[in-house]
DNA sequence: CTTTAAAAATGGAATATTTAATATTAAATT
DNA sequence: AATTTAATATTAAATATTCCATTTTTAAAG
């Protein structure tokens, strides 16, 4: 990792030091603090607040005022769409370096989304009014936001795309792919998510989610037990996730 | 609409006469070309092609490279998510006056979507790189583009997180009131839409739309003939749309 | 080591949605 | 007006998915 050589942070300032937002990269976009002046660069950094979260709790709640990115130093959080129903779906797992914009940021300072820690979460809030100070004077970091906004819209526009479109197995498929390729990166992999939250994850209830891996068992497609899935046929999963 | 006073357009040249980018001002934001000097704003205009489609006529396809804006002068197009197993989803009407950003044209260059004109359309194709071009050097215009992308984006999200949150009576719901409040702006109103095609805005098949019609009709919600629909109770239609 | 509570797993009934087959209507053509 | 075609409408059966009740397992607490 370059980054932290290629951006201005000194080590003598609080803000500096717990460097999250600096060694983010999103979604392959490169970090957007990279474009900032020194100048620029601290009076963002000193004015962030640092905040620790337990598992279980909200961060961020849907339909409230936006006023903060935030970026997560450690710890891994789930991004919830609440239905009118109470019923969720989870559109995105956060982990650390990870800079989170929560939608409609330029347009209507509204939380799309409600954040919540899946595991304890160390994080930082960072003023949208102070960022947005910035996007009139320094086009390279509008950009960089810029980038940044539409790789996480693209993101979630997939997954959204993807559950309309795919039946039950499919959609199981593309989860535990997901936990494989993206968050995890291991092969088996344990996870900390509830099947709950795998079912959130997947557009269903739990119990056609247990249902759905319990039939993958019973092809040899995958092992698992409570809290770790081993995928045995990556190109079953694969062709199940594209037939739907 | 003070849009044409405000903006640095000629009449002389044909780029500027064919202003229908200039009028446009899409999903509340500003026109993202008020932003520009004159000679940028020629320079954009002077490049750009204008295009004719007939009703049917695929404007740009899903996957295929990014490498034009669309702006919409006349007529009115589909923006298509084309499903694996060919089913297709509708997830937005474009119309005159509209500027089309095709997905992700900051970050991949690539249609996620197909666009297909409905009604014979006239059109003009803006070359993104062009309009980089001055993203660099003028902050108001990125700011500008980037609310465009920010509301275009959000606009969709909640469709499809509307899509996979109700059930069919809602989503059927959900159509006949965005085509009364955000296409026609009339009650009743006609429209050019096949059934088919309101199935594909509501994530069905035609059968089960024409169903929901049916019993829409038959609770004295709606009364629709072949090409016409009038909402009769809106407040209890609202109540569907609400409950899911 | 037992008790308790929460999460996971299971199975069947109820509901939602699609598929397929057919009938009807409206528009277009001869 | 008769013929053809495509869009629309209808119905029943098949499938997908949820809902509900119950059992089992696991983790936590006494």
């Amino acid at each position: 990792m370059h980054a932290s050589t290629s951006i201005n942070n000194c080590d003598s300032c609080d803000g500096c030091k717990y460097n999250c937002c600096l060694n983010s990269s999103n979604c392959g976009a490169s970090n957007i603090f990279n474009g900032l002046t020194p100048t620029e660069l601290h009076s963002i950094m000193n004015n962030k607040r640092q905040i620790k979260f337990r598992a279980g709790e909200t961060i961020t709640k849907q339909n409230t005022p936006l006023t903060h990115l935030i970026c997560i130093k450690s710890g891994m959080a789930k991004v919830v769409s609440e239905g009118p129903k109470g019923k969720n779906l989870i559109i995105d797992i956060i982990k650390d370096n990870n800079i989170f914009t929560g939608g409609g940021t330029v347009i209507d300072d509204s939380h799309h989304f409600t954040v919540a820690a899946i595991t304890d979460i160390e994080c930082c809030f960072i003023e949208t009014s102070k960022v947005f100070t910035f996007l009139g004077t320094n086009s390279a970091f509008a950009i960089d936001l810029m980038k940044l906004y539409n790789s996480q819209h693209i993101k979630m526009h997939n997954t959204l795309i993807n559950l309309i479109h795919k039946y039950m197995p499919g959609r199981v498929a593309d989860t535990l792919l997901f936990l494989k390729n993206d968050i995890y990166a291991t092969n088996p992999y344990q996870f900390v998510l509830s099947k709950q939250e795998l079912a959130d994850m997947s557009g269903m209830t739990k119990e056609s989610f247990i249902r759905n891996l319990k039939d993958f068992e019973d092809s040899g497609i995958i092992n698992h037990s409570r809290n770790s899935i081993h995928i045995l046929k990556e190109e079953d999963l694969l062709e199940i996730s594209r037939n739907g």
